[in-house]
DNA sequence: ATGAAAGCGCTAACAA
DNA sequence: TTGTTAGCGCTTTCAT
């Protein structure tokens, strides 16, 4: 039956025998009404079912009580996201914002971002044209890790990758490694960009060769075990691969079973990225914990603070990262 | 600079020198208005960079422009819920809706679903409370899958799962497997039911005895591996393991190479549901492919025809699975 | 402590 | 083909 005709904030009123301002300030507790007559309108709210009517609400307040949230479109290995999106929604929800989904098929064009209080982009991409779009609109943006374009976002959340790869690859030489590879994607993301060279700094450091293979942001498994095998060919002393895309160094279980035997025994792997998949690897993986849950969060968190003015523009927050090591990183 | 006035409908209209109802006309194309002055209230829209305001919109027209998408939290393994999201958005995006997603942690009460036109729960389980609520909601409801509890839903996306675990293990009986036995989520949800009872059926045509552990739906891989590890041991006649959790088949190396040594060699493998992780695994798993993403796509085309009438209430759409054959159950 | 009135930006009904 | 008017449901002045 959805003929019955809507409940609004006048019926409640009527119930109550009060007026709609009242009645407004009643259930939104606004301190205005007494105790008494709070409580009547919201029994007359319960009992009709009252759920207020968020475009006019909205419109009334020149907000749209929603945040966009765009991610790339990155299907393979998809756990990062995942808990990343889990936990925007969760922080939103506590400050009361709706969380709508943007990929980049979303049209061009203003429009986009013209339905949402502000926006979150997560590991935006230098060159994708709907990141472009999304940035130069006229509502706060808050990036996931820095934007590697033009534009600024109004709020960063970023973890110090630079200094946490120092530390896996400190690991590493600890544990026995020489000369340690990198897999990486291409330095559209930011993130990718301070593994790459972070890599590239300690290697210059200890007196090595660099030696990785970069592959695209977006990579299948395929592409990365070849790069792997490749990689693994044309420089035969590595004997430790460290992996950025997500999980992918859980994937690389054939070429390494091959490297294994070919070249020295006791090769170790790590992974920037942990996911379950590194986790329940075989032998689990040592990776760098990146929080993506909690990332997610906090982005909402500074955004909301954005919009609120608890945070000025240009705020850039540091979310933690933790090195896990198990197994294959154990000789 | 965010102090510049906004734009409304008027706006445009005084600058093309007409009334806002021939703006609003001319800018949603109602053919009410001449080619000549259409033309012109584009130009000037666009030079003033006018939005139309959707909360304006939606109170008018008393609708929200939204439908809403509630997922299990499940953390791991979740490409495909990943693909699935992605599959919603694309389609609900080429029928101009937006979609927020709702998970268990937003608040109870109708409130949930009065901001949304519709919604399309993913994988609804018996007794999630948010589901329940969602469930009884004054708006058309998509599930994919069927609801396992009292309720039904105005439209159900779902695949012929009984079917494909039946092709699954028959296919297993043709590459020499004699007793295969299965991991299966709970009876939460209507998915895993109907792949233990469809293997249940299957043994029992084929005289054999179901041999079964049943974990919850959410399980870690740890879980999931002590559970296979028990059934090994327990029913040591299993010579190929059916593996229903998203990708935990995977998962299972470690215990399988156990098993492969103490039980008989040529052990097979499959997974119910394909993901990158089953695609990719060392050796590859036959898997059945949920097309996820086509799902999420189906079932927000779905909710668009019950929307518009296009789709009576009641409607059941099958989405197609797909067997695909790979070297872990070639002997 | 409460009410009355105005108006957010838009579209549908009615005129011309 | 175009314009005028009313009103969606709500919150925010401004009065009382």
């Amino acid at each position: 039956m959805r003929t019955e005709q809507p409940v609004t904030i006048v019926t409640v009123a009527r119930h109550a025998g009060v007026s709609k301002t009242t009645a407004s300030d009643a259930l939104r507790g606004s301190g205005r009404v007494s105790e008494q007559t709070r409580r009547r309108i919201e029994d007359a709210a319960r009992k009709l079912g009252y759920a207020p009517n968020n475009s006019a609400r909205h419109l009334r307040q020149a907000r749209t009580g929603t945040i966009g949230l765009h991610l790339p479109e990155v299907l393979p290995r998809s756990d990062y996201y995942m808990s990343f999106v889990f936990g925007v929604v969760q922080a939103a929800t506590g400050h009361d914002y709706d969380v709508t989904l943007m990929t980049s098929r979303h049209g061009r064009g203003s429009t986009l971002a013209s339905k949402v209080d502000g926006l979150i982009i997560g590991d935006p991409l230098a060159g994708d044209p709907t990141v472009e779009t999304l940035m130069t609109s006229n509502v706060p943006v808050v990036t996931c890790e820095r934007y590697p374009g033009d534009k600024t976002p109004d709020g960063v959340v970023r973890s110090e990758h630079r200094g946490a790869v120092r530390e896996l690859l400190d690991h590493l030489r600890t544990a026995g490694a020489r000369q340690p590879g990198l897999i990486v994607a291409g330095d559209e993301s930011d993130w990718a960009g301070s593994v790459h060279s972070a890599y590239r700094e300690w290697c210059a450091e200890h007196g090595l060769e660099a030696a990785s293979s970069t592959v695209p942001f977006d990579s299948t498994t395929d592409v990365i075990r070849t790069a792997a095998t490749n990689l693994l060919r044309g420089e035969p002393a590595i004997d430790a691969l460290v992996c950025a895309p997500a999980g992918a160094a859980a994937e690389l279980g054939p070429v390494l079973r091959g490297a294994a035997s070919t070249l020295r025994p006791g090769f170790l792997v790590a992974s920037c990225v942990d996911t379950p998949a590194t986790k329940y690897a075989d032998p689990p993986i040592t990776a760098l914990d990146l929080a993506p849950q909690t990332a997610g969060a906090s982005c909402a968190d500074l955004l909301f603070d954005l919009l609120t003015g608890a945070a000025e523009p240009g705020t850039e927050r540091l979310h933690p990262v933790r090195l896990t090591i198990r197994a294959s990183t154990q000789p």
